[in-house]
DNA sequence: CTCTGGCTATAACAGCCGTCATAGTCTAGC
DNA sequence: GCTAGACTATGACGGCTGTTATAGCCAGAG
């Protein structure tokens, strides 16, 4: 039975989430992801029948758990809590990989469809920056703001984090995202105490 | 003398800035652009004789260039406008590429380092980011906001924006633009009035 | 007209890509 | 002990990658 082996597959996808943060999706071979996990190729097949695209969308729906986990905990203590929490989860990822790992939801949301149809690793993207949002802005509108702002705040959230990541990387500094937690924190701060 | 083949030249960039801004870099190979700029492959090795790296380089300054000139322009009117007109600008990007296209300075601000050397192409993300919030961040010092503050808003602006275009693709959507564009005006609103 | 030099065309190179197939190994249940 | 099925090892496939080299074109200068 396949029992002892939950954590090659854990593995291999907490290892794929980590490199498609660093180079990008299409840039992140298989056989690499494979080494980077110490199973063998074959496995990979093994256990994404469907491939890349598999991998890559259970790489996303990893990391948006993840990071669920941790916002929905902090959250407990209110939005400015929970946003205090997501700023320095991700300025821990980008200063200690030393400005090379990012998020990798925004690097898979970062490629485009072959065809017409969306691949279902930009949806799973997709799905995790809703659910972030939604997290947000229901313990927003729990502490007051109104529906229609706490939705607004919570994407800009999110969406100002991810564009602050990939910019401390760019300058090689955790100014920005200094700089911004700094303002978002002023802003939820005020959108709360009404 | 190479006098009329400067548009040549200009048609590989401007694809070139294209074609990263829906695949981003890695995905985007050397033959692809040359193609679809409608030159032969040896003429991009003609024109960067360093190959893809200069390519990238330069589509990210072109780009970033390009960007910079309606942002000054429309900054004459004030904060307000200026903001606007760059939310306006890059919604136009995703809307009228039905959600394929984005940021070619953001795609390529997502590639890791190989060793530890910083990829030109990377430097000059990080230079396009730099001037597009100074522009702003001068603009508002113009208009009475605090210097610091001014620095911070910038940041956060830019930041949000990129990572709001790269939620829009994802969720084949416009409208996470338009809440950030709502949440966006208000506090730049807010800034200079005193 | 000749000739020069910017540009193009073509082919080749070594290497990696995603994917698949097959044969082999090992362990858990009977 | 034996068998079934989960996992691994290995190798191959066609195709695309960045890059380079070389020979050819063709307009414009002298």
């Amino acid at each position: 039975m396949a029992e002892r082996s939950a954590p090659s597959r854990e593995r291999i996808v907490a290892g794929a989430a980590d490199m498609i943060s660093r180079r990008g999706l299409s840039a992140t071979s298989i056989r690499e992801m494979a080494k980077h996990a110490k199973a063998p190729l074959g496995s990979t097949y093994h256990y994404f029948p469907e491939g890349k695209q598999q991998l890559a969308t259970e790489a996303v729906r990893y990391t948006g758990e993840w990071v669920a986990r941790s916002l929905r905990k902090e959250l407990e203590s209110g939005p400015v809590e929970g946003l205090r929490a997501f700023l320095a989860l991700w300025r821990k990822i980008v200063v200690e990989s030393d400005f090379h790992a990012g998020c990798p939801v925004l690097a898979v949301a970062i490629e485009e469809p072959p065809a017409d149809e969306i691949p279902p690793a930009v949806a799973a993207a997709a799905a995790v920056f809703a659910q972030w949002e939604a997290l947000l802005a229901a313990s927003l509108r729990e502490h007051g703001t109104e529906a229609e702002q706490a939705a607004q705040l919570a994407t800009l959230v999110v969406a100002a984090v991810e564009g602050t990541v990939a910019m401390c990387r760019a300058k090689r500094s955790a100014q920005p995202l200094d700089d911004t937690a700094e303002q978002l924190q002023a802003l939820i701060a005020g959108a709360i105490k009404h």
